[in-house]
DNA sequence: CACTGAGCCTGCTAGC
DNA sequence: TGCTAGCAGGCTCAGT
C-alpha cells in the first residue's frame, strides 16, 4: 500500500523524465478512475498540456500542468504509475489492469495500472487544488510538524491514537504500515486515547514518525507485493519493518514477547502486548 | 464529536 | 487437485 515514502519515491523517479514533457494524447480505459470527469473531458483537458512540475502532497502524486490545472494521482492500494521510454520493454503488467495511458511528445509512455480499480486520478483548477491541499493535515517531514504541535493536538481529542494517525486531515501521508511501525517504536498502544498521551510519549511518537518515514524514503519505499516506483523498481525497506505484516506469535524484535494481531478502526494491526500497554 | 459499517474492487490464499 | 469463501485495505458517505 503506497504511503508517503512510496509516493515520494514515485515522484522522485518521475520528475526527471516527465518535467518539461507535453502530453500528446491520453486514453482512459476505466472511466471511474477519472470521476467525476467523464473520460472525454479528462482526455481533452490533459491533451497538449506540458508538465511544469512533479510534487507530492500527502499520498497524492501532483503534476502541475501548463494549463493551470493540477493533475493528481492517488494510488490507493494497488495503483502503479509507470514510465516507459520509447522503444523500451513495456512494464510486466497485465493489459487488463491498464486504466489510463498517456502518450508524451517524445513518444515515451506514462501508464496507470491498477488491479483493484481503487486508484483515483483527478484534475483540479488552481482554486480547487488550493482547497484540496488545505484539507490535509501537515506534512510530517516539514518543519511545521513539531513534537510540540503534535502534543497540543493530541491533547485536544479523545480519539484513539491509531485511527487519528491514519486520518489524513490530522497528519498527511501516514498509512497502516507506518502507523503500526511508529506506534511500536514509541511504545504506544493503538487504542490509547490521544488526550491521555504524555508529553514525553508525544515526543517519542513524533520522533518515531519522522524516523520511520525518513528511513523508508532512504530505502525507496516498502514493497510487500504490489508497490513499484515510477521506473518499476521495488522498494527496499521491508527488512526494516518491526511489526507490520508479522504473523501473530512472532517474537517481538525488542523484547521477545509474542506479537499480537488486533483490529483497530477496521484495520489489521500488529502490536507487542508487552511493549505497547494500554495503561 | 466519535465511532461504525457499507461500498468500491479483484487477486490471493486458507480451508475444504 | 480443484474449487470457493473470505480477506486485504484507503477513502467517502450515511447512520447512530
Amino acid at each position: 500500500m503506497p504511503e508517503l515514502p512510496e509516493v515520494e519515491t514515485v515522484c522522485r523517479t518521475l520528475r526527471e523524465p516527465l518535467v518539461g514533457r507535453t502530453i500528446s494524447a491520453a486514453v482512459v480505459t476505466w472511466p471511474r478512475t477519472v470521476e467525476p470527469l467523464d473520460p472525454g473531458d479528462f482526455t481533452a483537458r490533459v491533451s497538449d498540456a506540458t508538465v511544469d512540475a512533479i510534487e507530492r502532497r500527502a499520498k497524492l502524486i501532483v503534476a502541475r500542468l501548463s494549463t493551470g490545472d493540477t493533475l493528481t494521482t492517488h494510488l490507493r492500494m494497488t495503483g502503479k504509475l509507470l514510465y516507459t521510454r520509447h522503444g523500451a520493454t513495456p512494464p510486466e503488467e497485465p493489459e487488463r489492469h491498464l486504466r489510463i495511458a498517456y502518450e508524451l511528445d517524445n513518444l515515451d509512455m506514462l501508464e496507470f495500472f491498477d488491479a483493484r480499480k481503487f486508484g483515483r486520478v483527478r484534475l483540479h483548477t488552481a482554486e480547487e487544488w488550493d482547497d484540496v491541499s488545505a484539507s490535509y493535515g501537515p506534512e510530517p517531514l516539514d518543519p511545521d510538524f513539531t513534537s510540540d504541535w503534535l502534543y497540543q493536538r493530541l491533547r485536544a481529542t479523545t480519539r484513539q491514537i491509531k485511527p487519528l494517525l491514519l486520518d489524513q486531515k490530522f497528519i498527511a501521508g501516514i498509512g497502516n504500515i507506518y502507523a503500526d511501525e511508529a506506534l511500536f517504536l514509541a511504545r504506544i498502544h493503538p487504542l490509547k486515547p490521544a488526550n491521555t498521551i504524555s508529553r514525553r510519549k508525544a515526543e517519542a511518537l513524533h520522533q518515531a514518525i519522522v524516523s520511520v518515514l525518513s528511513q523508508a524514503i532512504a530505502n525507496a519505499g516498502t514493497t510487500l507485493r504490489d508497490y513499484r516506483s515510477g521506473s518499476g523498481a521495488i522498494g527496499m525497506n521491508k527488512p526494516n519493518l518491526n511489526v507490520y505484516g508479522a504473523p501473530p506469535g512472532t517474537p517481538c524484535p525488542r523484547c521477545g514477547a509474542r506479537l499480537k494481531r488486533l483490529v483497530v478502526g477496521q484495520r489489521g494491526t500488529t502490536i507487542c502486548p508487552r511493549c505497547q500497554r494500554l495503561r
